[in-house]
RNA sequence: GGACUUGUAGCUCAAAUGGUAGAGCGUGGGACUGAAACUCCCUGUGAGGCGGUUCGAUACCGUCCGAGUCUA
């Protein structure tokens, strides 16, 4: 049997992924899945940057501002719901687009990797979580060497979040993680794919994402964030977690003024780009799309990308 | 015009009784496999110019240039 199809557009944060994404689906007969941990959550459209109906041109979009922002999200749920949708819109004939920053997601799809050793008891990763707030993260990092040394080697000690979840992970598997990683890792992807990676000049990249947040400014999300805090959404949600939410909460709060929380949210959305680029640049068989070399001319990228699709 | 302060890494600033200097932030690079817009790691030879004193000056002296504060 053929594998299946999959299209995949993602690239750092403001490199013009959801517009060409839209053209590209028309042209393919796609659909879009967006692979973004942010733009699931209702109420929260201007600091995501969601795109909105009227923009869509006729495409259709799945796991886009269905969630509340109380409820958690994780790369597990999203593995689940992605799947459901690809195979939704392969059976009616369409061929399904993956766009969006999140690496991770987009890779947890990709590649199908396992996430489903456990059950959602998480009572004792909050009891790690504790431990660390009261003795810092040395002693179960002691821990961790002693039963899975070869993760100690990959993470760093300071990585408090990762050393938890090795432990998490040991403890109710009774396996390592790192053996775990190690196999998902070789995986082979049952798909047939093409993953085109958008990106750009890292200075006018840097001015977009400026522009950008400014232009959120203007739009109203102090208003977009007073708005959800009224909700009382905790500024532990994961939601809260997002770019432009947790600033301008501290701002909200009186912590910064919002010169500073402008700033913050500038820098912050940066680094975060960055950090997809390193991602992006690890994965294997990835398809560079630098507009810098199409003269910034969506339509030559397009023209590009469907001739990588034709193949 | 006069008095004083000041000129150290891209930025904000340290330290060293004269023995060639660090921090934070930014920048750049990297990791990441049920929190990922998360979390974490690595990354800095740079003293305004010109003279002088000295074995040796960014530090002392002179001078020029730039910045700031006060003042007739």
């Amino acid at each position: 049997m053929d594998k299946q199809k999959l299209c995949i557009i993602t690239g750092p944060t403001a490199a013009g992924k959801t517009r060409l994404s839209i053209e590209f689906a028309r042209k393919i007969g796609g659909e879009i899945i967006s692979a973004d941990s942010m733009q699931v959550y209702k109420y929260m459209d201007i600091g995501t940057d969601k795109i909105k109906p009227e923009n869509m041109g006729g495409v259709r979009h799945h796991l886009i501002d269905f969630l509340d922002p109380n409820e958690d999200f994780n790369v597990f749920t999203f593995q689940k719901l992605a799947k459901e949708a690809v195979s939704d819109i392969s059976s009616r004939g369409h061929i399904p687009v993956i766009v969006g920053g999140t690496g991770f997601y987009i890779q947890a799809v990709l590649y199908d990797i396992d996430f489903t050793e456990t059950d959602e008891d998480d009572s004792y990763r909050r009891l790690l979580e504790e431990r660390v707030q009261k003795e810092g993260v040395h002693n179960i990092y002691e821990e961790l060497m002693k039963v899975d040394p070869a993760s100690c080697e990959i993470i760093h000690e300071n990585n408090a979040k990762r050393v938890i979840r090795a432990l998490e992970y040991y403890k109710k598997t009774g396996k390592p993680i790192s053996e775990h990683n190690l196999t998902q890792r070789q995986k082979e992807s049952s798909y047939d794919f093409k993953y085109f990676v958008l990106t750009d000049r890292r200075d006018i990249l840097y001015s977009r994402i400026d522009k950008r947040v400014d232009l959120m400014i203007e739009e109203g999300l102090e208003d977009e964030v007073r708005k959800l805090a009224a909700m009382d959404i905790p500024r532990t949600a994961t939601s809260m977690q997002g770019l432009g939410y947790r600033e301008m909460l501290s701002y909200i709060d009186g912590e910064c003024d919002l010169e500073r929380a402008v700033y913050l949210i500038k820098r912050n959305t940066r680094h975060f780009a960055k950090r997809q680029l390193t991602w992006f640049k690890r994965e294997r068989d990835v398809i560079w799309l630098d507009k810098n070399e199409y003269d910034h001319d969506d339509q030559k990228i397009l023209k590009e990308m469907l001739k990588y699709y034709e193949e």
